[in-house]
DNA sequence: AAGTTTGTTCAATTTAAATTAAACAAACTG
DNA sequence: CAGTTTGTTTAATTTAAATTGAACAAACTT
């Protein structure tokens, strides 16, 4: 039997949600889909970002409807993108979380992350097709050959380019 | 019965592809998923950017195993994105494919017409949002009110630094 | 110790998106 | 004209991804 504890910010409070708060959350799963993430991971970032107080995972995932399972595993997509971070709450076992407001951060750990790591894949994948038409070149004609060569040249000089301008994007937003 | 006439490009040469194209395909079908595209769409880019000649539909069917269906709708993505353009072969009737090389003009429109939409559509959702707030001020406890409408203010900040930074942007791609 | 509550993990299910297959229209061929 | 070939469109299927639900471990309570 639970306590019902007075202090203890979200017990025993399910109060619905304002509307403008259940906008902000379809505004953040949408934002979320079109950048790939689970539609969830964005809906939680967009509950807490409008949160008065620290929210634990079981009032996620009430206010949200969505299972313990996923809310579990959002938090630890948005904690490991630093969009938000854990609350210890007085005596509390419980979990708490608070949306990050300082988004030009957030900007800068999703570059690092996101960006960053697939621009290098990017470059590497293009270091071993160069290779394969290396290890190729005796069974393709000389035309093709070179004509291959000339293309994939383009390709590593174009991704050369958006390499040199990185460092520039991250004094930009760092 | 098909006259299986010499001087068309591709007409009757099933040859299986070099290696290098197939990795080209793969990694094109691979960034393409990244970037939230359908693969296959990628994979016909990354056929074509490779390809000696111009090539047809039913030969992009055939080279990578998928439905003349999905050619027609991924060829339909690629020439509205910009980045392949048809070909008007001898007295054929078929469309023929080729790639467009200047990957410099292809970030533009796809800055135009991926990144650019969804900026402004971010925005106007936004604005809703702080409508919605408006109309619900009396509902909320006054100390809510505030808060929201600071977050929300922070937002629209954010936001509004980003779109300063698009024209830069530009600058710098176009 | 027995019983809660919280949070993680993973198999099973659901959902959304891409792909195919089939039906069709258009442009040609004999 | 009858028969091909090409290309588009849509319903049906397949595939991939997200979500749930159930099992479990850990930290607590009584």
């Amino acid at each position: 039997m639970a306590i019902a504890a007075q202090g203890v910010p979200g017990e025993a409070k399910p109060k619905p949600l304002p509307r403008v708060r259940l906008e902000l959350v379809d505004v953040f799963g949408r934002m979320a889909q079109a950048l790939s993430f689970p539609r969830s991971v964005g809906e939680i970032y967009g509950l807490l970002y409008l949160a008065p107080e620290p929210m634990s995972a079981p009032e996620i995932s009430e206010a949200l409807s969505i299972s313990k399972g996923s809310v579990s595993t959002g938090t630890r997509q948005l904690l490991t993108l630093g969009f938000i971070r854990k609350v210890w709450l007085q005596e509390e076992r419980k979990d708490y979380f608070e949306a990050v407001l300082e988004l030009g951060n957030m900007v800068r750990t999703a570059y690092d992350q996101i960006f960053k790591v697939r621009a290098q894949n990017a470059e590497r994948r293009l270091t071993d097709v160069t290779d394969t038409l290396a290890d190729e070149k005796a069974e393709l004609s000389p035309e093709e050959y070179v004509l291959i060569k000339e293309r994939l040249a383009r390709l590593t000089k174009l991704q050369k380019r958006g390499m040199q301008f990185m460092p520039l994007l991250e004094r930009l937003i760092k």
